[in-house]
DNA sequence: TGGTGTGAATGCCTTCACAGCG
DNA sequence: CGCTGTGAAGGCATTCACACCA
């Protein structure tokens, strides 16, 4: 894999998947190469840029030619770690956490959500989709018999942090929290937190600032 | 507000976010005044980080004393410009279309799911909560009707584009993306995509280093 | 000519450090 | 003494520019 000492940005690994994802469509469309520059410009950066990310791992590309689509994409599927499948433990199976189950998104790029729980007696032993809720209370012998490493978290804001720590204790390696608290986790635990709603505050920065710009002035309510 | 010419930072603005929501749970708890040091550590980053981001709008704090939790709280909504509620439209009511739906982290922020559509027939007229889903050939009609001016995208990859540019054709100003593709808007428009594999990728990419530190060599499949 | 890989340069964000106020 | 606001310093990511290859 031939990795160049220092550590990767978390900009730079976001980046990377991107471009597997468009190297997966170009894959589909029977496109055997691509330089830089076009694969920069389908997700939003410069060729420079996306020579960059990838000079980081290796050499991939071939000067004149470009890179060869399908050697690229397995290499970028083995620096992040999707190569393989990852079986995931969910908590919480609520509007979102049961939709989780559902969504396709996760198995194309292989996550498979393997196992679901909840606390809730009249959630256990429901199915979403073809996967029975389990008892929270089971979690740890589940995740270790599996030897799951990756957990979601779906539950609300008040529970988060108590089902980080059961996950944590339980030997999940790398958490996914969808509850909107920053969540504590020990040394060489992985979370990452997605909050749905600062994600449409960024956007609305953006629109209260455009139109600030555009008449001077702050905007009164409608 | 006293904005400062620079506009900010995508960075800056996520953690503005965050500092809101941290605020949000001191006012629950009637805390009246906090100090940078402490609001950061909250979320993650560092005192100057705090100060920093918040003089760059106005002097909101007071040496010796620290930043008031209500007025900072008040300033930021203006700031992210959710100190009024925002009607969105929503398309593709699926598994994760109509979660949304129903989730309500939303409506906490500001952001209420005013109507929700679909093109398939057998979904249009159907309950998702209490919004019945519209026929998404009357998108146009119903936004503009509404003045809505956010949208939110739930259907799968290949339909996205389109969706986007039958939102911003009906004036749409800001959208909010969960297909896994990159949209292309135009210029004052703003959107913003949510790949739920890309934040897993994240992890894993993390889990999968890690290993390789400890142990000198790629990870093999399992 | 078209394209990669890469040192150098740029620009931006974060951290530091301190004056000044409560 | 504690804490903010801020210029200056530092570090880090992105962009530039070019040697080199097909």
């Amino acid at each position: 894999m031939s990795g160049k000492g220092a550590p990767a940005p978390e900009s730079a690994v976001t980046r990377l998947s991107h471009y597997l994802r468009r190297l997966e469509q170009l894959r589909a469309a029977r496109v055997v190469k691509i330089s830089s520059r076009r694969l920069g410009e389908a997700v939003g950066c410069t060729g420079a840029q996306v020579r960059k990310d990838l000079a980081r791992f290796g050499q991939f590309g071939r000067p004149g030619i470009g890179y060869p689509v399908d050697e690229l994409a397995a290499a970028l599927r083995r620096i992040l770690g999707t190569h393989h499948r990852w079986n995931t433990a969910l908590v919480g199976v609520g509007n979102l956490g049961s939709a989780l189950v559902r969504y396709e998104g996760f198995k194309r790029r292989g996550f498979v959500i393997s196992c679901a729980f909840d606390r809730d007696p009249e959630r256990i032993g429901i199915h979403v989709g073809s996967l029975a809720v389990r008892d929270v209370s089971t979690f740890g012998q589940v995740v270790r018999e599996n030897r799951i490493r990756l957990g979601i978290i779906a539950v609300g804001a008040g529970e988060a942090q108590e089902v980080a720590d059961m996950m944590t204790a339980a030997g999940i390696e790398g958490i996914l929290n969808f509850a909107p608290v920053e969540i504590n986790v020990p040394e060489g635990v992985t979370s990452y937190t997605v909050d749905l709603a600062v994600s449409l505050e960024r956007i609305t920065y953006r629109l209260v600032h455009r139109d600030e710009e555009k008449r001077g002035t702050p905007s009164p309510a409608p």
